[in-house]
RNA sequence: GGAGAGGUGUCCGAGUGGCUUAAGGAGCACGCUUGGAAAGCGUGUGUGCUUGUGAAGGUACCGUGGGUUCAAAUCCCACCCUCUCCGCCA
C-alpha cells in the first residue's frame, strides 16, 4: 500500500511508474473519488460536531432537571442526516480502498523499464556450465533410476505436483536445510526462527497475499487458517502492529518452512519433476531495516543467498528484474537463477526483494528514532534458497555417465565421505 | 471441550452511562538545577482520517464486529485472543 498523500502529490509519477509494471491506474477517477470522499467527510463531521454539542447540553440540562425534549428531537434529526451521508461515504470508501489496495509498489529508480523477462538486466554470472560427454538426463529420470524419487507414489498419496523422496536424496535435502541455516546464522548474522506453518488472514493481508492472491493459498476452512505459502508471511508478521526502536535495527531473520501453494493458473508449466510443487521446502531470509539503508541491505541479502550456490559449486547468474517482471509489492527484485542442464537454461532459485515501506504500511510496522519521530520501516526478503530446486540442480549438474549423482564437496563429510548419493 | 478471570496509549495502570478533554505512574524529549552526573523540579509526549497557507480546529479509535441510548471505555449480543483450574492429547 502506498501513502495516500504521496499518490495525491505525485499523481503523474504514480501513474507512469504503475504503467511500467503493466498495471492500469485511472488517475482521473482517483482524483474525482478522493475529492468527493473528502467533501462528504467534511459534511458528516460538521453534523457530528453539532450533535456532540447537543449531547453535552442535554447532559447539563438533565442534571438541572430542565426540559430536554426539544434537544432530543434535534439530535435525532442530526442522526438521520448522518446516517444518510454515511451510506454514501461507505460506498465511496469501499471504491477508494479498492483503488488504493490495487496500486502496486513504485519501482526504484535503478529498475529498468520493460515488459517481461526478456527485458531483465543481467548483473553478474558465477561459475561455468558443466561439460558432459554424454547426454545429461532430467532430474526426475535420475531420481527414479536411482530409486530415491518416487513421484508416482506421491501422486497416489496426495495427487499431482507432490513428491516423495527417500534414502540419500531425502538426507541430501535435510543436509541442505542445515547448511543454509548454519551459513546464514553463523556467517551472516541472521537469527534462526521456527515459525507456525498455519497463519490467520490478518497476517496474509499484512504481506499482501490477501485479498488479491487468495487463489494461490490453501485454506483450512473449519479453523479459518491458511497454510503458509512462504516463511515471509509468519516472519514479517512477527512485528506486525509494533513500534521498534531505531537501535534494534536491522533485524535479520532466517527460517526454514515448508511452503504450500495451490499453483492456480500454472497448469502445464513445469509439470515434470519437482520444479513446481504444491508443497516444497524453503529457507527464507527476512530483514527489517531503516529506510535509508534498505537498498544497501538488498545487495547484502542477495549476496547471502548467492553464497549458498557458491558453496555448492553451482553455476548461476543474478538478474535485475525489469519493471514489468517485478512483483506487485516489490520496489526492486533480483532473481538468482541456477543452471539446469536438461533444459539448457537458467531456473529461478531465489528472489530477493526490497518492499520499502509497502508491506510495513499494510502491516503497521514502525520504528522510532532518538527524537521520538515515528515512521514506517523497510522490509526485505529473499529465498536462501528454495530446497526442491536446489536438489534438482544438484542432481542434474552433478550427474555422471553411469547415472549416479556426485555429492558436492561441502556435504561429503555428512555422508561418511562418500562420493555418490 | 468445560468453569472462572481478563483484554484501556510506548509500557504499567485507574475508570460501572453525561463534571473524561481517558486519572495516576513509568519511559522518552527539551529545559532548570550541578564542577559533571544522578536525584529533584518544570514543560512536552498516541494513531488514522479530515479542515486550514499557517497558527489552530473537527472527527473516529479503550480486543473485533454489531446493537441499545439524545449520549457508551462503561449497558446488551456475537466472535477473537490471553491467563488460572479441570478434561483430552504427542
Amino acid at each position: 500500500m502506498l501513502d495516500i498523500n504521496y499518490i495525491r502529490e505525485n499523481i503523474e509519477t504514480v501513474r507512469d511508474k504503475v504503467a511500467s509494471k503493466g498495471v492500469a491506474f485511472d488517475s482521473d477517477n482517483f482524483i474525482k473519488l478522493d475529492k468527493e470522499r473528502r467533501f462528504q467527510i467534511t459534511e458528516i463531521e460538521k453534523i457530528k460536531s453539532e450533535k456532540n454539542k447537543i449531547a453535552k447540553e442535554i447532559g447539563v440540562k438533565a442534571r438541572n432537571k430542565e426540559d430536554i425534549s426539544d434537544l432530543k428531537a434535534q439530535s435525532i434529526a442530526f442522526s438521520e442526516k448522518i446516517e444518510k451521508i454515511n451510506k454514501t461515504l461507505e460506498n465511496l470508501e469501499i471504491e477508494f480502498n479498492d483503488i488504493i489496495l490495487g496500486i502496486p509498489n513504485i519501482i526504484h529508480e535503478s529498475v529498468p523499464i520493460g515488459k517481461n523477462e526478456n527485458d531483465n538486466l543481467l548483473i553478474r554470472t558465477y561459475g561455468d556450465k558443466p561439460e558432459f560427454d554424454f547426454k545429461p538426463l532430467p532430474h526426475w529420470e535420475l531420481g527414479e533410476n536411482n530409486g530415491f524419487l518416487d513421484i508416482k507414489r506421491a501422486t497416489k498419496i496426495s495427487g499431482a505436483r507432490f513428491s516423495l523422496s527417500t534414502g540419500t536424496l531425502a538426507k541430501l535435502e535435510r543436509e541442505l536445510i542445515n547448511l543454509m541455516l548454519e551459513t546464514h546464522t553463523v556467517e551472516n548474522g541472521y537469527k534462526e526462527v521456527l515459525p507456525p506453518f498455519l497463519v490467520n488472514d490478518t497476517s496474509l493481508i499484512g504481506t499482501g497475499n490477501l485479498p488479491k492472491f487468495k487463489e494461490d493459498l490453501y485454506k483450512v476452512e473449519d479453523n479459518n487458517l491458511y497454510l503458509v505459502p512462504t516463511a515471509e508471511v509468519p516472519l514479517t508478521n512477527i512485528h506486525r502492529d509494533e513500534l521498534l526502536n531505531e537501535d534494534e535495527l536491522p533485524i535479520k531473520y532466517v527460517a526454514y518452512t515448508p511452503c504450500f501453494r495451490s499453483e492456480a493458473g500454472s497448469h502445464g508449466k513445469d509439470i515434470r519433476g519437482i520444479i513446481r510443487q504444491h508443497q516444497f521446502n524453503k529457507v527464507e531470509l527476512l530483514k527489517f531495516c531503516l529506510p535509508e539503508n534498505s537498498h544497501k541491505e538488498l545487495e547484502a541479502l542477495t549476496n547471502n543467498a548467492e553464497q549458498i550456490l557458491k558453496k555448492l559449486g553451482l553455476h548461476y547468474r543474478v538478474v535485475l528484474l525489469c519493471s514489468g517482471d517485478t512483483s506487485f509489492s516489490s520496489a526492486k527484485t533480483y532473481d538468482i537463477e541456477v543452471w539446469m542442464p536438461e533444459r539448457n537454461g537458467f531456473l529461478e532459485i531465489s528472489s530477493c526483494s526490497n518492499f520499502e515501506s509497502f508491506q510495513a504500511r499494510r502491516a503497521r510496522i514502525k520504528y522510532k528514532n532518538k527524537n521520538n519521530k515515528k515512521d514506517f520501516l523497510h522490509t526485505l526478503n529473499g529465498s536462501g534458497l528454495a530446497l526442491g530446486r536446489t536438489v534438482a540442480a544438484i542432481m542434474e549438474n552433478y550427474q555422471s555417465a553411469d547415472g549416479k549423482i556426485r555429492i558436492p564437496e561441502i556435504l561429503r563429510e555428512k555422508f561418511n565421505n562418500k562420493k555418490y548419493l
